[in-house]
RNA sequence: GGCCCCUUCGUCUAGUGGUUAGGACAUCAGGUUUUCAUCCUGACAACAGGAGUUCGAUUCUCCUAGGGGUCACCA
């Protein structure tokens, strides 16, 4: 029996992800129950969204959750590198193997073409998918379009007939597609870098991944990477899909409805131990009715056949109640420890800020009156707050109403961005701009003493905004201050 | 909408044909504590619905409903 090898695959495409440590938590512990390995593989194919940084962010915070991996980027092994923007060659040499073996086409359709195509398609009430418009093109004349600089797209050549069908061992049941159903998928873009697909399916085979634990929104892609094993003529490892995290309201989890940042899980105060508890417990659980358990625990026990296979809310009243039961346990030395790393964390995630909350600083306890803000889930908002110069409750809805909208609109990235959107808003509706940044800061801070508001607009970013402005014209709907 | 996945207390879950359906969080009610918190005790609370298989279904099968995911030159 060959070693048991699992990845955690992250795209470093924005702050670290709370679902990634969950699903990082268990390809950990499968591997090194079975004594085998676990890897880290940065998947950073998308050359317009991926940041050094996020990959920096993303590898810390794993590490601070205890979540180590013994290959990576930074600490190497032997089927290196585990950077994919560093193996470029590699997927090129073998999109084209395929196309040798007329397994994948080129495709020279523009964006324009393929713009028009899925209106139809949409309009017709068809399901959107590529025409293979390009699958009958000569060969020779292929090349000699692409050796003329034409720009060209690589896609896998999908036989429609029959089913694909594979084995997903959380489920313990096949789960079968169609083929019909399975689009011509584009495996090498333009820029010459691969999609996902065929990314993870020559790095899994070249790093000898032997089982795929990853999130369930994946299954329905998978047949495409049966079939690139098949194309290829490799075996498939086993996969096992994880149910997803979801927000309250059931849907997958999103910073737009929940904090999801491990940064900012980690600058709230949340411990390791309590994060790894309780991410444990979300689709799994251990024999008899152990709730509280360490991650060595975890390993020890894991049993594959103990994931559920329902997609668990995750639920921060349990969470909270794991990390006060953890704190509880502290002796001095491991408090100031923990008090010790809270700060650096804090520090470190709100560095953007840290200059205007130093200004506003007297003593120590200061530090969360400025900044406690940002860790509230929902601001608890005080009616008296809405108390604004200029503005009654009807402008202060409608001004609500059309931040936010606005703000979906156009997303704004930087502070002077918040600043016009704002403004804009508020001309547009005729209301005062002083009104109308006041109504915006206390909807995102609370209150009238407060950050500056455009910088931290951009610290909370677009999806956090809008979320508050909601929520502060929910809370004004039947909270608007009295009249003196 | 097509396809796929899922369905036990409000939430996380145990349970693999016969259980008073268990535990945890939350909630509520008591108790200990000079306050608060902790802690203790108790209460509330679930097998989505309908067929079938079976002596017997929460458990197996099918259907319906509901929820979710996915349909990109993003992962």
């Amino acid at each position: 029996m060959s070693e048991v090898r699992t990845r955690i695959a992250p795209s470093p495409t924005g702050a670290p992800h709370i679902g990634t440590a969950y699903i990082a938590l268990h390809n950990l512990a499968f591997a090194k129950n079975k004594g085998g390995k676990f890897i880290l593989r940065i998947e950073d194919t998308d050359q317009v969204r991926s940041t050094k940084a996020s990959e920096e962010q993303i590898l810390d915070s794993l590490k601070w959750m205890g979540l180590e991996w013994d290959e990576g980027p930074d600490v190497g092994g032997e089927f290196g590198p585990y950077r994919q923007s560093e193996r470029l060659d590699l997927y090129k040499e073998s999109a084209f193997e395929l196309v040798e073996k007329g397994k994948a086409y080129p495709c020279f359709c523009n964006k324009e073409r393929l713009d028009a195509l899925r209106a139809e398609q949409m309009a017709n009430k068809q399901n959107p998918g590529y025409d293979g418009f390009c699958r009958d093109i000569k060969p020779e004349e292929a090349k000699e379009r692409m050796a003329k600089g034409e720009a060209y797209v690589i896609r896998l050549l999908v036989n429609k007939e029959g089913e694909t069908k594979f084995f997903d061992a959380v489920r313990n049941q096949d789960i079968s597609f169609n083929n019909a159903e399975v689009d011509d998928q584009v495996l090498l873009k333009t820029d010459g870098f691969p999609t996902y697909h065929l990314a993870n399916v020559v790095d899994d085979h070249a790093m000898k991944i032997t089982h795929v634990l990853r999130g369930e929104e994946w299954i329905s892609s998978t047949p495409k990477h049966v079939m690139l094993y098949e194309a290829f003529g490799w075996k498939a490892p086993e996969f096992m899909h994880l149910p997803l995290l979801r927000n309250t309201d059931k849907s997958k989890i999103s910073k737009r409805k929940n904090p999801t940042s491990l940064t900012w899980f980690m600058a709230n105060g949340y411990c390791k131990a309590s994060l790894q508890n309780f991410l444990a417990l979300m689709g799994y659980s251990m024999s008899g009715d152990r709730e509280i358990f360490s991650l060595t625990e975890l390993i020890k026990e894991y049993d594959p056949s103990r994931i559920s296979t329902s997609a668990p809310i995750f639920d921060f009243t349990k969470l909270d109640r794991f990390n006060s039961q953890y704190i509880m346990e502290f002796s001095q030395d491991e408090f100031a420890d923990y008090q010790a790393e809270a700060d650096r964390c804090l520090i470190e995630y709100i560095k953007a800020l840290l200059p205007h909350v130093l200004q506003r600083i007297k003593s120590r306890s200061d530090l969360d009156y400025w900044t406690g803000f940002l860790f509230e889930r929902e601001l608890a908002y005080e009616s008296n707050s809405f108390r604004i110069k200029k503005l009654n409750q009807e402008q202060a809805q409608k001004l609500l109403k059309a931040l936010a909208k606005e703000m979906g609109r156009s997303r704004p990235v930087k502070a002077d961005d918040y600043k016009e959107v704002i403004a804009k808003v508020a001309s547009d509706l005729e209301l005062p701009a002083a009104s109308a940044f006041m109504l915006s800061r206390i909807s995102l801070m609370k209150r009238k003493d407060s950050l500056p508001l455009a910088e931290v607009m951009e610290f909370l970013g677009a999806d956090i905004c809008t979320k508050r402005l909601k929520e502060a014209g929910a809370f004004i709907k039947g909270n608007w201050p009295q009249s003196k």
